[in-house]
DNA sequence: ACTTTTATGTGGCTTTGCGCCACTATATCA
DNA sequence: TGATATAGTGGCGCAAAGCCACATAAAAGT
């Protein structure tokens, strides 16, 4: 692997000439469905780990993904139907024991995604569920899953306490009051109503619109979202 | 690489039976000397790339590292002598076109360090260099890694505007107008000295001791930070 | 010696924005 | 028509940031 001139190199260089590790690219992707927050998880159909509750990803095929993002999305798309979420990579798990097959690396990714977006069109691969956090606790997952859930976890309730990326589980229209609910699920924490529209409405995050949301009570007015660029606040939540 | 029993799967599985991409991990390692942000850069003595400057980093040794962040520490250690830096993971990057020798992924991690902690004992290996970054600007770089420095220099930009992981670059003792240089070189903005002080004083991140350093100007009273546990502000600087 | 220069450290006022919660507004339902 | 439910606001107190002049303490210049 050690390569003097270019001569040299190109021609004694074979990739699978030295041990690599596996590669892999895991989701976790949330989303809330009736003011509860979900994981989408799928049963693996073969082994290892075979019937147990996993992440949906896989290994990055280099023949069609450019990109492991694109790799990430790809399999967003597969499970899901939803085309554009907000994705982020949290962290790469590299080490010699989580994977029984020997030494494996993956990329965990988060993604948020509104629940109207998602389309059941999941034809192919293992089936597809949707998990809430309690489940999760009390569930056996594959690998090290589990831990790779509390991680996303921890980064996007961190996240959303000092960014509006909390926006992308919501629909195009929404509440204020609605918005406001999503960020405290979210963040697993209660949140001033007064100081909350304050900042929203400060920020300039959200455009009025002439419509409103009657369900019981005062009718609520609609907004939506100005940007899909996250937003910074100095301050967090 | 499908499996629907263990038996076939334990008979047949073979890590190189698939194609897998490349997997590197690179270092942006920091430091301040003499009041100006330093990299750490090597010069490549091998092909591909060959001469140009290059990040340390290199191949997951499979038989000696455990995790990745070992592999990340390793390379640490072999360039700067130096045990406990502030590591962080930044980010993974992996694309087909990255590298020339095809489908490439690295993972790439940031350092912080104070450079009174460097030992010049780097024996083996291509020689280093601490670029300052007006010369990584203008310089030619290997691989991506003109794009990886910069991923670094937000995330750490970014990160030393609501932590006090800005205390690594320093020495254990340093006065807070030492402290307040280091923050302003790191995020590259000026800071206002009351409210600085105020800040760090009111955390209770620093102990005042019974020394005082002695330039010119009146002699500033010596600190020492009291944990190596990252705080993290409510509010960013 | 004493004045100037240089740098540390603080006093105190203004401004900003969050926490709090009572109060008003507007709908449905009995 | 009044009870109930939810949306939305008024307004005060407080904590901390911004600002900047001033006091302090040493070295260096004359």
């Amino acid at each position: 692997m050690s390569y003097q001139t270019e001569k040299e190199f190109l021609i004694h260089y074979d990739p699978k000439a030295f041990d690599a590790p596996l590669v892999t690219v895991d989701l976790c992707i949330f989303t809330l469905i009736e003011n509860d927050l979900k994981i989408l998880m799928v049963k693996r159909s073969q082994f290892p780990e075979k019937g147990k509750l996993a992440l949906p990803g896989g290994f990055i095929d280099l023949a069609t993904d450019s990109t492991i993002e694109e790799t990430a999305l790809r399999k967003l798309l597969n499970k899901t139907g939803v085309k554009s979420p907000y994705l982020e990579q949290v962290a790469t798990i590299g080490n010699k024991s989580r994977d029984p097959r020997g030494w494996s690396v993956t990329t965990l990714y988060f993604a948020l995604i509104p629940y109207e977006d998602v389309i059941g069109a999941n034809e192919v691969g293992d089936a597809v569920q949707w998990l809430s956090m309690e489940d999760v606790a009390i569930s056996s997952m594959a690998f090290d899953h589990k831990e790779l859930i509390k991680l996303a976890r921890e980064r996007l309730a961190n996240k959303v306490s000092y960014t509006d990326i909390g926006f992308h589980v919501l629909p195009e229209k929404f509440t204020l009051t609605q918005l406001q609910q999503a960020f405290e699920i979210l963040l697993d924490h209660k949140l001033e109503k007064k100081s909350f529209r304050r900042r929203m409405l400060s920020a300039d995050l959200v455009k009025e619109l002439d419509e409103v949301s009657a369900e019981r009570g005062r009718p609520a007015a609609l907004y939506a979202a100005k940007s899909k660029q996250p937003h910074f606040f100095t301050r967090s939540l």
